[in-house]
DNA sequence: TCAAGCCGCTAATGCGTATTAGCAGTTATG
DNA sequence: CATAACTGCTAATACGCATTAGCGGCTTGA
């Protein structure tokens, strides 16, 4: 029971009385003139195969050829623990129905407590043929020596150039954030503002430079340059900049303010319209209000990134960079400004 | 930048002016008295390692090591497409959880849309040192060939023995489902019906052994042997049986019934007691009703089935087979049996 | 002074496969 | 009839690493 050791070619060899070359030639299917192996001996060999139940050693293999048919999947943060589980489901989904199409399998390497590394002792991303890396954070070393080196990955989500372009496929939201910055001039907002981080991440840059683009400049009354501020100083701060439309990156910070505009007899959007850039997961179930925001095409970029890193792994296919478009949602918080000013405290 | 050649130790041991023996006797860091390396040795090899940023391939490592660190998950059908996921997303949490902590990762074999096999011609499978295998489905034919083969697994769900003793981690329903029936007992009922598959799958059996061993015999007034049936009959059938307590083992049949019950003006459960065996995910979400029920544990059935797992591949421990306990769940359509007989059509 | 022991390192080997060069026997070609 | 071409197969090799046997130089002990 313990050493029931592996079949090797060699013991297929044995038994069909061939030599273990002949084995693997007719696995591979002798093509062309080089092995040709005569029907009948091809049959006794594929016979003992089959009575034995033998299969190739994946590992032996790829270590000739040099391809596994495997992808990574690294995350920085643990991939399924409830919390993260919303963010990266859509991703995983995505992957693996790209994957499964081009008859890949993947490999999850996905982040301990401990902050995980690609370029640690033990890496076993090598195995695969190449990888996805998914996640917010991104080591910019690590992702130097990804670019620098020979080993085949993409990002999901813009990256900027590290050393060299950064192979990824990334939500377009600056011109998706200008769209809602039209949406709400066209309904006749001019005091607009702004809460969230405009630097930092590329996600944030690319929206802010978004904002920034459509909005012209004059129309900025705030910008509250920071995330998951107590919701009162916003709001006071949106109410004192006589702000009638305001965009947030977070979401959270946008139901926080939400529900303490409401709670002072604020109506949105009557006197406050709210606009969130990027929808965030759950937008619709954390609470009962479907904010106005974009889509970000989760399950379409996983997919377009897993074949973009097939076309890597497979044809060397040079770098590309792609930046899927973001469509607007309606929502239920932007609304034509108001005529009346109110002012609750 | 096509052509970026891989470095290997024998490049380190150029590089540091030592034999590639040397470089992976410092890599492993030379134990006992065999391979014995001098600081100042080791610090030059390791110095050109750093430099270069050189990692062992873990394909070769595994070809002479034998082991990967990797376990295999296996599923006859996709784990991510949306109406799978809630299904396995606690089965891959615990999974990835333990597997994390013992140091594992993950190798994702999932069902395809074409049934996938264990045993096809690409068994990348191998790759891994073991797996776990999910999923209702399975193929005897397959499950014992794994049971005889030498590849360590371990199934979640309990299977009956195939050409010897499987190894799972399952949910133990018998005892949840008796505990239910005594219930349901205890608050008076003594008119009980079964409606769901009482033999086929491991999981059907079990629940349907549970209920008759608590239920005597004598009480059971109809058994409706099938899944999926429309709502309509079903709920006639048990009307026309006098039944006050329904047991369900399909969460989607007792909410078509109870949706129609309520319908036709009847009360749950003061009319009619619903019990539903398990529990299936989104009970509440699906519908605003709370089922009386018991809670599969997936999350820690899936780390009890990776530790197990390790424990097989690393120190080759005998087979086990484990049953967790399934919780009862409180719910809302379970109560005492109404004294009165009301009627409706 | 010589044997024994130790130290620092390397050559050689094997893991299981794919692939190539090439051998012996047969058949076609001029 | 000699040579070429083909057929069916095999020996040999490489892939990158871990591991073991063992070599030459040095130190120690008698």
């Amino acid at each position: 029971m313990a050493a029931a050791k592996r079949l090797t070619q060699r013991d297929i060899a044995r038994l069909a009385g061939v030599s273990q070359a002949t084995v693997s030639l007719v696995l591979n299917g002798a093509d062309g003139n080089d092995g040709r192996i005569p029907a009948e001996t091809r049959n006794r060999v594929n016979k003992v195969i089959r009575d034995t139940g033998y299969v190739a050693d994946p590992v032996a293999r790829r270590m000739v050829k040099g391809l596994n048919r495997i992808l990574g999947v690294f995350t920085y943060e643990p991939a399924f623990p409830s919390a993260q589980a919303d963010f990266f489901t859509p991703f995983l989904l995505g992957i693996e129905e790209a994957a499964q199409e081009l008859g890949y399998d993947l490999l999850l390497l996905t982040g301990a407590g401990t902050r995980r590394k690609i370029f640690g002792d033990n890496v076993r991303l090598r195995l695969a043929d190449g990888c996805i890396i998914l996640g917010r954070q991104f080591d910019p070393a690590e992702l130097e020596r990804l670019v620098t080196g020979d080993f085949p990955f993409v990002a999901v989500g813009r990256r900027d150039d590290a050393g060299g372009p950064v192979p990824y496929v990334g939500g377009d939201y600056a011109p998706a954030t200008s769209a809602l910055v039209h949406r709400a001039r066209d309904l006749g907002h001019h005091r607009i503002a702004y809460v969230g981080l405009n630097q930092g991440a590329e996600s944030s840059e690319d929206r802010w430079q978004g904002f920034q683009e459509a909005i012209g400049g004059a129309d900025l009354v705030t910008n509250i340059n920071a995330v998951g501020r107590p919701a009162a100083e916003v709001l006071d701060i949106l109410l004192a900049a006589d702000a009638t439309c305001v965009f947030f990156t977070e979401l959270a910070d946008a139901i926080a303010v939400e529900a303490l505009a409401r709670n002072r007899g604020l109506s949105i959007p009557g006197d406050l319209s709210i606009v969130v850039i990027g929808n965030h997961i759950r937008a619709e179930q954390a609470t009962g209000t479907r904010f106005t925001s974009f889509a970000i095409p989760r399950e379409a970029m996983a997919r377009a990134a897993t074949q973009m890193l097939v076309r890597r792994v497979e044809d060397d296919a040079p770098v590309e960079q792609l930046l899927l478009p973001c469509e607007p949602v309606e929502g239920e918080t932007l609304g034509p400004v108001s005529t009346q000013t109110i002012r609750i405290k």
